[in-house]
This record gives structure tokens, C-alpha cells and sequence, in this order.
DNA sequence: GCTTGACTTGGAGTCTACTCCAAGTCGGAA
DNA sequence: TTCCGACTTGGAGTAGACTCCAAGTCAAGC
């Protein structure tokens, strides 16, 4: 059981101090224990709680799904339905998107190719087609994070 | 060349009528001309104006790129080299990420079906390889907008 | 004339995930 | 002992895209 102060910790998981500081602000990690200068000393098990945060992330999964995770992971019980049921909708999240932006590469392939040739630059209108004025049928935006989550 | 107050521009282009206040503050519409009233009168050029943002917005351009995208609009001489260098890096962004979501699909597709097996959830792990204590070798999470830009 | 919905302005607030600030402490190295 | 990097805390600030607030005006309809 080794434990390390808080910039080492945050090395070894590749987050900043703040960051490590921030989450347990946020309750994201438990208050941990203080050596007696007062400062944080991470535990291995600590470590490894933010090391899956970080892995959690990195597949889109957003702190207050991270949190949702973690809570399922402390209480082993019933995690695993709920567990699937979060890796199920993140999934589902992820193939809308796909979706998405597979349709939104091949319109920026159309303007890009029709800019080659147009007297007009359809990019100018993203619009690939200038006789008929209908904004092209692209799904709507992907909701960003909420503060600008104008729903679009 | 009719006009329209904002209440009805806003809803003729599908935003709110804040939003298009917004849009004035930060410049990505010029000042509005005021009626007797000194409310906004909007005219169908700014409509359109406006409808060329939204189709942006939907092509995932930041307010930022669709700066940029309405200054060329305004300026049509070189307009179309710099149009083009937009659209193909934004359709660079959309390549790189459909990949990396690619791989987030696959992953959470094996995690899901490795599940239905294991004795302990790998979801809870994120990690479908229970005896290599590895961190999966996820992309870097798309960096999400700046504020949590996280570059993630 | 009165009512009321639409509108004005400047500025603050919201969301998410951090990051920075300021004032002070700790402790290892010189 | 002194120096200085690491660390503490509470709180404010950042980014981007909106959205809400408060106090007041306008004008159509009754």
C-alpha cells in the first residue's frame, strides 16, 4: 500500500493536479487522506479510480456518466444490468453519430468536388444545389454540451 | 424588400430571437436597422444571412468558422481558395473522428458481448482484457468544445 | 385611454470540464 | 537557517454558445 502526493498522482495518470483536485471537488473521487503536512496521498486504488475516469473519457463518456459508472462499480450488486444499460446508450449515442457525420462527409465531398467546376462556389452557400434555394437536408446538429445546447 | 421584427425572423429561420441578439453583439450579424419604434427590422438578405449560419451550425462549423465563412461571403475575389481550405479541413475533422468513433463502436460492442460471459463486468473495467491490466488503446478523446476542451 | 404582448438594452447566468489566482504552509536541499 | 518547489484552500475565471433578467418603450387591439 504505497502512496504518492498529488503532482506524482496526476503524472501517473496523465491528468493535471488540478484536475485531480477539481474531481474531488466535485465528489468524481473521495476526499483523500492527507499526510501530515496536510497534503492529499494517494492510494494505488485511488489511482487506479482515476485511471478509469480517464479510460471512461476517452470513450465519451461524460463526467456525470463517469460518476454513474463509478457508483456502479462501488456497489457490484445490480451494476452489471445498469452497466450494460450505459454502455448500451453510449453505444446507441455513437452510431447515431456516425450517422451523422457519414452524411456530413459526403455533402463536404459533394461542395468540394462542385467547387472544382461551378461559376459559383457552393461552399459559399453550402448549398450543392444553387438552382433549387432548400438548405440541404442535414441532420440536425448533434447536441452540443447543453450551455449552447440550443438543442439543435 | 420587405422586413420582419425579430420575433418573426427568428422563427422564419428556425432560432430564437436571443440568439439573434447574440449574433448582433458578437458581430456575426451587422446592427440591425431599427423601425420608428427602435426595434429590429430585419430584411430578407439578412434572412438568408442568417439561414447560411444555421446550414453552417448543421455542418458542425464553430460560430468561429462561420465567422470566417461570412467574411469570405463578403468578399468574393479570393473567396473561393480560402472556402475550399475551410470545407476540406472541416471534412479532415469529420474523417478523423468518424475513425476514432469507429473504434469507440467496436469497443463498446466487444465490452457488450464480453459482458454477457464474464464473471466480472469488463464494463466495469472498461476494459476487455480482464488479465491485461491495459488500458485500452482508445483515441484520444475528440477534442470536445474548448471549455471542456479537455482535449478530449 | 388602458391592456398586453413584443421588443429594447446592458449585463448576468447556464452548462461542462477544467484552469488560474492569491495567500499561506510544508519540507527537502543547500 | 534559508530557499524554493510542491502543496493547501476557497473561489474566481475560461471557453463557446447560448439564455435569462430587469426596467422600460412601443403599438395594436379593445
Amino acid at each position: 500500500m504505497s502512496s504518492c502526493r498529488i503532482g506524482e498522482a496526476a503524472q501517473h495518470v496523465g491528468m493535471s493536479a488540478d484536475t485531480l483536485r477539481y474531481y474531488e471537488r466535485i465528489g468524481l473521487m473521495r476526499r483523500a487522506l492527507r499526510d501530515g503536512g496536510g497534503r492529499r496521498a494517494y492510494t494505488d486504488a485511488e489511482l487506479e479510480r482515476l485511471r478509469f475516469i480517464k479510460r471512461a473519457q476517452a470513450m465519451d463518456f461524460k463526467l456525470a456518466e463517469i460518476r454513474q459508472l463509478l457508483e456502479l462499480r462501488d456497489h457490484p450488486p445490480s451494476a452489471r444490468v445498469e452497466a450494460r444499460r450505459l454502455a448500451h446508450d453510449k453505444l446507441a449515442e455513437v452510431i447515431e453519430r456516425l450517422r451523422t457525420l457519414r452524411h456530413l462527409r459526403d455533402e463536404l465531398r459533394l461542395l468540394l468536388n462542385l467547387c472544382l467546376g461551378a461559376e459559383q462556389c457552393p461552399i459559399l452557400e453550402l448549398n450543392p444545389h444553387p438552382l433549387k434555394r432548400v438548405a440541404p437536408a442535414i441532420r440536425k446538429r448533434q447536441p452540443a454540451a447543453r450551455h449552447r445546447h440550443a438543442a439543435r
